[in-house]
DNA sequence: AATCGCTTCTGAATCGATTCATATCAGATT
DNA sequence: AATCTGATATGAATCGATTCAGAAGCGATT
């Protein structure tokens, strides 16, 4: 027994297919006699929509695309189920595909994107894909980029103001009496680490007493590569440490959470703070809560959907950067103090 | 001007739009002359095949649909990983889905997948779906539970033997010199909270050696259920303590660790140790890197798209569980000496 | 020369929902 | 009684890829 189509809905309810369909999209041109036997024979038959052929013929799609660079990463994480609880609110699914950082992948999730003629495509780019995109864009799929300032590119983007959260960060720091401060973080050719160091130093030089900043590089945005840079820091003779880090991701700062437990002693807070950017929610869930600068990556994602679906209403809207500005949540790795209770 | 159609291929490549759909799909059944030129026809014109055509005549479809439970729990990402990896391998695209523990969430997942005619649909269940699963297979949706035994359900799926996992990691903990132990977790209603309890009994019943276990219960598997938890343990009179908790997942051992900093003391391992469920990438990265019992995740994931595809290609294969075996994980918070690596 | 077998190609029919030009009809207006 | 209006309903044409019965071409066999 084949599914029923809208023809078997018709001839049950004793009407033509337009009426059906038109009880479908549009039921305010049909009487309400024909809604209601309508509404009977589909669920009589349990007749659901054939979306592929809704597609090809009415070319409208019921699925947006979300390309992400690195599924591992809690923040994109809670970036994508911003966009997917946005999504789901107006009845589209998202696909999801995840590059980790591969141009290839980042390919062949676009080929297929297009061959399924989504309505959108959300991404967070990695290789040079502005050809690509625009490609897609002459089809009529337009593309937001995530996490990603759009600048001068002729798409929309919505990412976050690195360089302020960077100076937040560092002016929290020394408003707490820190002084010889380390920034942890690399490598710089990406974006974010460059913005969120060069806020820092802005910081710095701002403050109204002298304030050391120092780089300690790591080779990735990882735990590991956190653990490693806090081992080197603490092997340093006691006297050099810095009193606070700044690590470029909560990622690194979990890490160097970890090197700064002791012979079973917690140097954190009290000798060294440590204050991280993003706040995945392990951020709060660590040993000592971390301080964090808050990405809203919910608001994110739910942002870049909500613009996407405009763009995909009205086809030459101009393109719109929306940048965010980060915040300072405060825990107990920058304050002993800071409430117990998790926020 | 709308995208090219295999009708254009056709006429550019001097061929009938037959051979060009031969090329496609048989292209053995085809001369090499007309491989190529329609190659090169497909190339000039940029040619994308159109998958709504092409799912609405042929029945085909190039996505799978993936319901999840909870996309905030570590876990569950990694499955998803896993699944879309091997998805990416077939040329499949994964629809996405997070219910949050919403039956309404839920039922809107299967509708969309089922309009869209998706390929499969992998599933950790939460309401009564059964139902549900069986219309989508009459349909020829098959699914596979992901995460649940399925026992005498008619589906396959695939899931983790949570009573040897529990046995395992409590059998660690007794070897390691531990007696008194409690287990941290709930609510009970929740199957793999049962079994893991059912097996950290056995463990205790079997050992050589008198072995207490107490249950500490918590509202939900989350790293505040786990602080409060730990709280609550830490409060009791010393000689009260126990010596090792094992915690029914990450989460909450995430939390529990976070109760053990006291006064600026680590009492993990030295005094209390801790083992939780799952390993997720934060247990490692915990400030005590957490003893764990690993599920294979990604393999979990990857597992349940190949048996989908499996049935999707035999519609009436006996439905497979599977159930994999955890694997006990050691670091610092059951062993002072583990490896200070990362594993 | 006729027939057969094989490979390769052709193009009309098809999938199911939407669309739109056209038809129908009750009631209002002249 | 004739005409018009607005609200509804109809059903054939359409979207683009696939499929399949049949045609065409060509060398081998009788």
């Amino acid at each position: 027994m084949p599914a029923a189509s809208i023809r078997d809905v018709a001839q049950h309810a004793g009407v033509s297919v337009g009426t059906v369909s038109n009880v479908l999209n549009r039921p305010d041109e049909v009487s309400a006699e024909s809604i209601a036997r309508v509404s009977r024979a589909i669920e009589e038959l349990g007749y659901v929509r054939n979306d592929a052929a809704r597609k090809l013929r009415a070319g409208v799609s019921t699925t947006v695309g979300f390309v992400v660079l690195n599924g591992q990463n809690p923040f994109f994480n809670d970036v994508v189920r911003g966009a997917e609880d946005e999504a789901s609110r107006h009845n589209i699914a998202v696909l999801y595909g995840n590059t980790d950082e591969d141009v290839a992948r980042e390919r062949l999730y676009l080929d297929l994107f297009e061959e399924q003629q989504v309505r959108g495509v959300l991404i967070s780019p990695y290789g040079d894909i502005q050809p690509r995109l625009e490609r897609l864009r002459a089809r009529g799929i337009p593309a937001v980029l995530v996490d990603r300032f759009g600048g001068s590119s002729r798409f929309s983007s919505v990412s976050v103001d690195s360089v302020a959260g960077g100076r937040m960060a560092v002016e929290h720091l020394i408003a707490t009496g820190r002084r010889r401060i380390a920034f942890v973080g690399g490598p710089f050719d990406i974006r974010q680490v460059n913005d969120r160091l060069a806020g820092a130093r802005v910081a710095a030089e701002n403050a109204a007493v002298p304030v050391e900043v120092e780089v300690v590089a790591t080779g990735a945005m990882t735990v590991d590569e956190g653990v490693a840079a806090g081992a080197r820091i603490v092997s340093r003779p006691r006297g050099e440490w810095p009193d606070a880090l700044f690590a470029a991701n909560d990622l690194i700062a979990l890490g160097l959470l970890q090197s700064l437990v002791v012979g079973g002693r917690m140097l954190v807070p009290d000798e060294i703070a440590i204050i991280g950017f993003d706040d995945i929610s392990f951020a709060s869930a660590a040993a000592v809560p971390l301080s964090s600068m808050r990405q809203p990556s919910g608001m994110i994602g739910r942002t870049a959907l909500r613009i996407l679906l405009e763009e995909t209403a009205d086809r030459d809207l101009i393109p719109r950067q929306t940048v965010f500005l980060p915040e300072l949540v405060v825990r107990r790795s920058t304050d002993p103090v800071a409430e117990r209770r998790r926020s």
